[in-house]
DNA sequence: CCTGTATGAATGAAAG
DNA sequence: CTTTCATTCATACAGG
């Protein structure tokens, strides 16, 4: 049997591509009926449309996790590489790390980093919010670091994007295409008709 | 290195799935569209689902958002233009793309440099070979092969998860509801995958 | 069931 | 260019 061939990065852009739709037949979805509430659109039905092929009865997605939880075997040994001290453990760190936890259940390299960036930038925070010697007695947005140089309002682009027609933007590109492509590499149209 | 297999019917599936989904919220949009031509829906958006018009606490002005974030159709134009291969654009390209998405949003050149910065960046980092097989961890200096030809596995993670039934769903519930022909779900993008 | 919180992941910006 | 930081988004999970 001729089979295509996926790498599960693919598999998870896919997938994504999938979710980022779900996500929005749900919302539109939602939008419509609150807007429909209060007027007669009987001749707008939607046909069968509405609702999602990818949710299980259960109302659970399909799209849905995604999200790796360490296991805390690999949390206790995460924990302690981070209490060495050795800081960013960069590349070839991350690799015997990640390993090494691989014995320990499913994790990647990517997870492993994902998780001393968190770590790390989560620690720190905890201290600013622990030194609270620098009274802000005011609702301040933010918190202005006194030991961070913040840069702020300096050059600093903002957008408020009042912009009201997102609708349309929203669709001329399912976003993540660019690395779809490799996907077919068959010759057959995109969609053979069968 | 680990790879899945797809049948063809399988890559089928998935594509009309997509295919679906895109119809479903063309149409929606579309009488979306249609009904609220002239209602206020500001504050809805549906690009990140946030319909936070930012208002928080006794109109203290907005600090947030001091990040700029591309608009879904200053991102399409970015990815198109990083996907024509002209790598790091000169100090002249970048002043015409930031233009040219200026008439799209908010944006800056600053803006503009930083994101291929990145998105280069990351794009590199998306071939992560962890094979285990791959001994000699002397200095990984592996720079993989120009073209993209990546293997990486880089997925999804679940442990010991007791949960299992999502995982098996993602393929069956070919039907959907009637109404779909072909859409394609990515028509461009011809870049060699070698 | 719905709301709040912890935390994995994504990404713009900046440092090195 | 490469690596790191900061902020934000989204979700798993606990509590009411």
């Amino acid at each position: 049997m001729y089979v295509k061939v996926m790498t599960d990065e693919q598999m998870e852009v896919l997938r994504k591509q999938i979710s980022v739709y779900a996500n929005i037949c749900e919302k539109l979805v939602e939008m419509h009926k609150a807007i429909t509430a209060q007027q007669d659109l009987s001749g707008m039905r939607l046909g069968s449309l509405y609702c999602d092929p990818l949710m299980t009865s259960a109302g659970h997605k399909i799209t849905s996790r995604q999200r790796w939880t360490p296991t805390p075997v690999q949390l206790q040994i995460l924990e302690r590489i981070f209490d060495q001290g050795t800081g960013t453990p960069s590349k070839q760190k991350i690799k015997d790390i990640t390993s090494e936890l691989t014995q320990h259940g499913q994790i990647s390299e990517t997870n492993v980093y994902n998780w001393f960036q968190n770590r790390r930038a989560r620690s720190k925070r905890k201290q600013l919010v622990s030194v609270p010697n620098n009274i802000d007695s005011e609702v301040e947005t933010e918190v202005e670091s006194p030991k961070e140089k913040k840069a702020k309002s300096e050059n600093i682009h903002l957008q408020e994007d009042p912009d009201p027609r997102t609708e349309d933007l929203f669709f001329q590109n399912p976003g993540i295409s660019s690395e779809l492509h490799s996907l077919d590499p068959e010759p057959n149209k995109a969609e053979p008709a069968f």
